[in-house]
DNA sequence: TTTGGCATGTAATCCGTTACATGATTAG
DNA sequence: CTAATCATGTAACGGATTACATGCCAAA
């Protein structure tokens, strides 16, 4: 039994207004990119099989533009969408590449663990900003009355656990150098 | 390109003492399992595959346990790690479903997104009370001086974005619930 | 005219899970 | 005796990325 979650991400979308493929791939970019990243290599074969499934419609499009092929979402789709809006969410298997090499970083040389943190450090750090402009885009993208709250949930939650990432990089950073200075001293 | 970090795993795992497919997934599951989670699936493909390429080696057993296959690292199985550890982690693809249901939640039943934050404390609420079990295990566990450090500090990790998690299921079950008092007002 | 963005897609490949299959040993 | 745990594996499948391929259009 299989997830298959693109499908929702692309229904969910779809509700706002219809998309092609290179839209939504934009529309995901600016919105939800942080906590959900789609790729085209998913994107198109899916918008496929949603349109044969009847869940997605394509959309004619004014005769100037027909290079882009745009979908919007039927009841059916909606429908579908809805039911696994209520459905229970799957936990994401967790896996932390830097915690694996923190936890085998004994074997490595003395600033190789203190260099991943840095660099994990300036990862979240531009995430932060990042989720700003998020922020700012999806105040202004926001049409619909009543789904701002939903959206800003989301940013909110990146930023908590950002802060909580980088209160824990200056928790290691303390932790490495103090080992790294008794190391020195021997 | 291609991570394989299912390798890194196991070779990191066999530093500490040679261990079969099963001991592995065990010693995995009592340590990293809450950042880092192995199949059986990948497990034992993995192990054939890293003793073809001679990074671990089949350890003769006594005899009397012939069904057990423990496996331990070579010199250059041990170099690759090493090389491995230096190399700049990936960053994880992020995917948090309960994000995606959350951003969309506008469409669902009015108390659907609320019972999907119950869950996810829930979760999380279990999730720190195993934390305290697995960190009494790495301090029981360990015992080459000078890992316990790392380890703990994966379960700080753990803690952090944990606790900061739960904070965030506060706020959302305040935002869901003024939104829902309010709808009813109406 | 050439660069960059718009736009759509496929092929290869692998990562990883899930389900299945099998059997020995040990503790209650 | 029987249930749980030890123990090893394979098959099928799908999810997802990456790299590749193609071509239009607009702006500099």
């Amino acid at each position: 039994m299989r997830a298959n979650r693109t499908r929702y991400a692309v229904l969910g979308a779809l509700t706002r207004r219809p998309m092609s493929g290179y839209e939504l791939k934009s529309f995901f970019e600016k919105s939800v990119d942080f906590f959900w990243h789609e790729s085209y290599g998913q994107l198109y074969p899916v918008l496929r099989s949603l349109a044969r499934e009847r869940l997605i419609a394509e959309v004619p499009d004014a005769a100037a533009d027909r290079r882009r092929l745009r979908f919007k979402i039927t009841a059916a789709g909606k429908k579908e969408l809805v039911r696994w809006l209520a459905e229970p969410a799957r936990r994401e298997v967790s896996r932390v590449e830097i915690l694996l090499k923190i936890f085998f970083s004994r074997h490595a040389g003395r600033d190789v663990a203190q260099q991943q943190v840095e660099a994990y450090r300036r990862f979240y750090v531009d995430f932060l900003a990042q989720l700003d402009a998020t922020e700012a885009l999806l105040r202004s993208e926001h049409a619909e009355a009543d789904e701002l709250p939903f959206w800003l949930l989301t940013v909110s939650y990146g930023r908590r656990t950002a802060r909580a990432t980088l209160d824990w990089c200056d928790e290691a950073e303390g932790v490495l150098s103090a080992r790294a200075a008794r190391a020195k001293r021997r």
